[in-house]
DNA sequence: GTCTATAGGACGATAGAC
DNA sequence: GTCTATCGTCCTATAGAC
């Protein structure tokens, strides 16, 4: 529910007070869950970032937390990203909360600075270890996580005019070609 | 001065008391001049969009407002590109205003969702028609802005460790191939 | 665990003097 | 034009009863 009004407000315009009543409860009720606001958003990166992962590696058909791992013949970096793409397209308010989160983020003070640093630098190695032996690897994966980036942002400005899969697919043949 | 405010904290977090300070006035003292909060915002919008179109069309040699209209063999899309990153790449602060705001607005009540909707189809636009006569030319459009959007977002969140410039002509290098 | 009540600020905006 | 003073609203968080 927090997932929600995260990504119509952003962190610095959520309230407490929209969150507890999403979740029908008072708002000292909620803070003695969650303890305070910056925890709150923590929480629910941490939760969706699980999530996902599960999804992904269910949608590979591997074990959690190995899909990057092992087997770089069998799960490319091209596969990865279509499993990634098909995830998000399900669910566009969390792609939105990521999204404005990832923005606002990049200011120094804001709660969740050091956590989107961190996912930015692991995602990177990541995607460059599955990218393979070519040259340029690190270059390449920096691209693909910038394409997914920027497609999501206009496909979630303008749902009825972008589908976001197909305009995934468009990118990945001329960037895997 | 607002510009670094808004970069830092987002729209929703910015308030006018800091705004003030930093021009050195009293609250009431700026809102006399600039009505009102959400005023303000898009007056920092089009302030902003102005002087980039004036230093684009200087860079590249060409009348303002005139440069992707006219002369489609001289003035080629990965010119203008490497014109816009080149600027960009000077001005940080002002990249990350765009980019938090760009994301905020993506709500539909917030201040500039409209008109971040219309800078998005005006871009993608004048990018399609830059690229030509080609087939997919509106797909290879929307795959640049995104391209340059996902770029800047790990230029500013690693800016000793990102290069944009460099970074840029890697990936034009395989979008333009 | 969830509530009522309230503290203690910060916010955007207005009114009116100078 | 810029100020002081102030209104009314919203916020996060705490204290303490049930």
């Amino acid at each position: 529910m927090t997932t929600k009004l995260i990504a119509e407000r952003g962190f610095w315009g959520l309230s407490m007070q929209d969150v507890a009543d999403g979740c029908g409860l008072t708002v000292p009720g909620m803070l003695h869950h969650v303890g305070s606001k910056d925890s709150l958003l923590v929480a629910v990166l941490e939760y969706r970032d699980e999530e996902d992962a599960k999804s992904l590696a269910q949608k590979l058909g591997m074990p959690v937390n190995q899909f990057w791992a092992e087997e770089p013949a069998r799960i490319t970096l091209p596969k990865v990203c279509s499993a990634l793409v098909a995830r998000n397209a399900e669910q566009p308010e969390i792609v939105r909360l990521f999204a404005v989160l990832e923005a606002e983020s990049l200011a120094p003070g804001h709660p969740a600075h050091t956590y989107f640093k961190a996912r930015q630098r692991r995602t990177l190695d990541q995607f460059t270890a599955l990218a393979g032996e070519v040259a340029g690897a690190r270059e390449l994966a920096a691209q693909v996580v910038a394409m997914m980036d920027g497609l999501q942002i206009q496909w979630l400005r303008e749902p009825e005019t972008v589908d976001l899969v197909s305009a995934w697919e468009a990118a990945a043949a001329r960037l895997f070609a």
